[in-house]
DNA sequence: TTTTCTGCAAACTGTTTGCAAAGGC
DNA sequence: GCCTTTGCAAACAGTTTGCAGAAAA
């Protein structure tokens, strides 16, 4: 489970990277994470821990992740992107609670084939699909009884 | 087809909304859209139109358009919220072409069956969802030949 | 006449970019 | 030593907010 970040070292030099520090911060960060995080929540974290690294250098590091389909970027409709390792198996969406902004990580196998037939059948050469679910959790729920 | 804007009226004004102008202008231009725009749409083909409307306006109108639920908020993935009148019947999703940016809706009963069945599974309480399919449109395909 | 709506401008927030200094190879 | 990477600060883009004037009820 936590060899991403060697998986991910390995490519970036293989594709003629070098091994910056604060690429490999955001990197190992990354790959402790149970779901996706925004620029800020990382810069937060890499602040207070042994390598702080500066905003835009996460930045940078994060696209070019993206771009090696390293790292996932997600989308869930509050403007701010979040990122999360692209493990090859594990595939998963995700669960938002509009009341407090949590996060959580969901995996269903009928949605997937649905999907895929989906996509065998449409115009567009599909390449990736995102599906979010919005609703409230069970601590939002309790606690703001409507 | 095109009395979704009266319907939208019609909610504000039960609402306690008043008849303003501008939000006026906003739900007739939205109600002749075939798929979702961003704010900045908005105001383009309004300030060329016979009613300009300031763009601090028409984020106020979606805004209000949204918590009625008779607009809802498309987030693709690029950071831009789009808007589409919700119409009860006609429940849609999308697909995006990263190429080009294009959006183009789409419908799948196999899908939303395994979204409902899904929802009843997780333990949040969900209201709502979005599914995106990423990929290349025929136009792109054509041109960028890989 | 009272209250809401509108438009402008300024403030904010997340993201991108230019540049000089630091660091890998 | 060359070229990449980094961090800062400034620039940007979309969005939100404060306020004074216009418009609806």
């Amino acid at each position: 489970m936590a060899q991403w970040s060697e998986h991910a070292l390995e490519r970036l030099s293989g594709a003629g990277y070098r091994r910056g520090g604060a690429r490999q911060a955001v990197i190992e960060l990354l790959d402790q994470q149970p779901c996706a995080l925004t620029v800020l929540d990382i810069e937060d974290r890499l602040r207070t821990g042994e390598r702080p690294v500066g905003r835009a250098s996460i930045y940078r590091a994060v696209d070019e992740l993206v771009t090696l389909d390293l790292l996932t970027r997600v989308d869930v409709g509050d403007g701010v992107a979040r990122y999360e390792p692209q493990r090859s198996h594990a595939h998963h969406h995700h669960l938002v609670c509009d009341g407090c902004g949590r996060l959580e990580p969901f995996e269903d196998d009928a949605l997937e084939r649905a999907i895929r037939g989906l996509a065998a059948r449409v115009s567009f050469d599909v390449s990736d699909h995102d599906v979010t679910l919005h609703g409230c959790c069970d601590a939002c729920r309790t606690s703001d009884r409507v």
